[in-house]
DNA sequence: GGCTCTCTCCTTTTT
DNA sequence: GGAGAGAGCC
């Protein structure tokens, strides 16, 4: 533990020091997470502060796990209270907590985006608002948009009278789900806020806990977020926030890099570190990532260095007359390296789209190269599992999503017909309606929840999850059919997942409501946590395929960025729209993916690819031409 | 009521 | 070019 301050560089230590919070412009590679986590051991070590005077925010459970995991490790001992998780789940704790004071059922259900969806679809059918005029997709990024601006339905701004629909359907999706005990993601935060807003016990409370408040990739943080933050602060509290806004790639989804800038008004931060020093890459990669990033305008500006891994090759440039070309030349460079005994793992293809994918993975298979792709459903996405889940959801408690989900799958000849029929009874819900219902089949899958009900009662969790996987006939439905197995497969493994969860979860009793409850803990983690981004056809060592936002935080020996022409990367939609913050988050994008890379780097690109059927004939990426010439191996390509 | 065929529309996606 | 949605067929 004494070694920790030691092993960090100067600027690093710096910052773990710093007495009254700061703000980190933590470059890519420079050593980010060691700062966080060198900041929380630092505190503990040191009895700065207790475990739970301080809580770490991240964006992602798996950076979460990894913070608490290396603090633990750092200290040699278990961090017990310290509270590290995403904004969600600390959110989610805490409405879980006081769902009283947050005027809601103690069952409330999150739901993913998936179900906010089939809400969001239920919702329009029953007041007969017309799904053309109101496509479901739109209506939900009109209400996330404006729950990520900490907008309620009556603050949204009514300019013009679509605005206004909008509004109207945001408020009633607002009530429905108010009503119905439904929180979707941004709801937690928004809910969490309104909370602790409205009740100043409580937030004097956790702003005397939360001496300390630690946030990772800040730059990422959207308005709602970082208003909740502000919410946390008494005053006296310390912020450490750790960020780059040149990596901030997700504009798209409310996050305004801005908060950067104004971190150190709104929260007392005395101090700012610039972590300019890389360990990852070679410098002609560096300082061709940061010839692109300059030509960015609205920066704080940072300019990386290579630590000391030398000058290294320079950045090549592949370029090939079709797509298919780029693919084949792609697949055969890593053939070569692979014959050479290089690990394939530390071979990484990022591109703009998943749709690109498709190319290299038949290159590949044909030079029978083993890749894995990032991307796919995961696992808690997965229709089976999302089936099966609606089993749980039903069991603990009515709900009118999961009974459209559960009540046709497997097939039991309840179809649209059956489902007017109980609506048509109006009865306060479609559960209530099924049952009461005397239609034999209705009835059926009615006395099939009730006993799932009784086991959920008298066995919990595990024995739930493999009833409803098995008395449903899902799992047996699945297996008569060869196609499905895989998804056979899936329901066995959530079973088992299901019984994991309640074995770790029966011995921790603590204040904490929510644990007395392993079905709707499940349900909840179910959702927060969608499982492991698995990547799909990975064997042992394979390389990897994966989209540049996707690739933010990895890093590989080799990088080959696919598709670099105007229209693929940057992307078309960025230079139609013609705003400049457009462009400019795809160059953060492409600053992004050419930084994950340590030995090699190569650009890659096609004169002719085919495009939403079409052909199409795109001149090569801007981004190669701010590139400055001498860090590439071969300019004139 | 369930399955198959045609039409449509295309980014990225931590929670 | 391919996935998802709605219409039409058995």
């Amino acid at each position: 533990m004494d070694s920790l301050l030691s092993s960090l560089n100067p600027r690093q230590r710096d910052a773990v020091v710093a007495p009254d919070g700061a703000l980190i412009l933590a470059g890519a590679g420079t050593g980010k997470t060691r700062v966080l986590v060198g900041r929380l051991a630092w505190l503990l070590h040191n009895n700065l502060a207790q475990p739970r005077n301080i809580l770490a925010v991240t964006f992602t459970n798996k950076a979460a796990r990894e913070m608490r995991q290396r603090v633990e490790t750092l200290l040699a001992r278990p961090a017990g209270s310290l509270l590290v998780g995403t904004f969600h789940a600390v959110c989610h704790k805490l409405l879980r907590v006081h769902h009283k004071d947050a005027n809601l059922p103690r069952d409330f259900q999150i739901l993913d985006s998936q179900d906010q969806l089939n809400f969001i679809r239920r919702l329009l059918r029953d007041r007969e608002i017309n799904e053309d005029e109101f496509p479901p997709a739109e209506v939900r990024a009109f209400i996330n948009a404006a729950k990520e601006s900490g907008l309620r339905a009556n603050m949204t701004p009514q300019t013009h009278s679509r605005a206004r629909h909008m509004a109207e359907i945001y408020a009633q999706y607002e009530s429905a789900a108010q009503k119905e005990g439904r929180l979707d993601f941004a709801e937690l935060l928004l809910a969490a806020s309104d909370l602790l807003r409205g009740n100043k016990i409580l937030r004097e409370h956790y702003a005397a806990r939360f001496q300390h408040i630690l946030v990772d990739e800040f730059q990422d943080t959207n308005r709602l977020q970082y208003d909740w933050l502000k919410l946390l602060d008494s005053g006296a509290n310390k912020f450490f926030a750790v960020g780059d806004d040149d990596q901030s790639i997700y504009g798209f989804r409310g996050a305004e890099p801005g908060v950067m800038q104004k971190f150190c008004a709104d929260f007392r931060a005395q101090k700012i570190v610039r972590l300019e020093r890389n360990y990852r890459s070679t410098q002609n990669i560096l300082a061709a990532a940061n010839g692109l990033i300059a030509q960015n305008t609205s920066r704080l500006g940072k300019t990386l260095r290579a630590s000391d891994s030398g000058e290294g090759a320079r950045v090549m440039i592949l370029r090939a007359p079709r797509a298919d070309d780029e693919a084949a030349v792609i697949a055969d460079a890593i053939r070569r390296k692979s014959a050479d005994g290089v690990n394939l793992n530390g071979v990484a293809v990022l591109y703009r789209m998943n749709a690109q994918s498709r190319l290299l993975e038949r290159k590949l298979a044909e030079l029978g190269i083993p890749y894995r792709i990032y991307g796919g459903l995961r696992f808690f996405e997965r229709m089976e599992v999302k089936n099966a889940l609606a089993y749980l959801r039903l069991a603990a408690g009515d709900d009118d999503d999961a009974f459209l989900r559960a009540v046709n799958a497997p097939p039991r000849g309840i179809g649209p017909r059956s489902i007017e029929d109980l609506r048509a009874k109006s009865y306060p819900s479609l559960c209530a309606a099924a049952w009461d219902s005397e239609v034999p089949k209705v009835a059926r899958f009615a006395a099939l929840i009730r006993e799932l009900r009784g086991v959920r009662e008298s066995d919990g969790l595990a024995e739930l999850t493999r009833a409803a996987v098995e008395k449903s006939g899902l799992l047996e439905y699945m297996e008569s059919r060869p196609k499905e197995r895989d998804r056979a497969d899936n329901l066995r493994e959530l079973a088992a997942a299901a019984a994991e969860f309640e074995r770790e979860h029966s011995g921790a009793t603590t204040d904490d409501e929510l644990e007395s409850d392993a079905v709707l803990a499940f349900l909840a983690t179910a959702a927060l946590e969608a499982g492991d981004e698995r990547a799909e056809g990975g064997g042992a060592v394979a390389a990897n395929l994966m989209t540049a936002h996707s690739a933010k935080g990895l890093e590989f020996d080799s990088v080959f960025v696919a598709g670099l022409e105007e229209g693929v990367f940057p992307h078309s939609r960025a230079l139609e729209s013609g705003g400049r913050s457009e462009l400019e988050e795809e160059r953060r994008l492409m600053y992004v993916a050419m930084t994950r890379a340590k030995r090699e780097l190569f650009l890659c690109l096609a004169d002719e690819r085919q495009l939403y059927g079409g052909v199409s004939h795109n001149p090569p990426s801007r981004f190669l031409d701010e590139i400055p010439a001498e860090r590439l191996a071969n300019p004139e390509a």
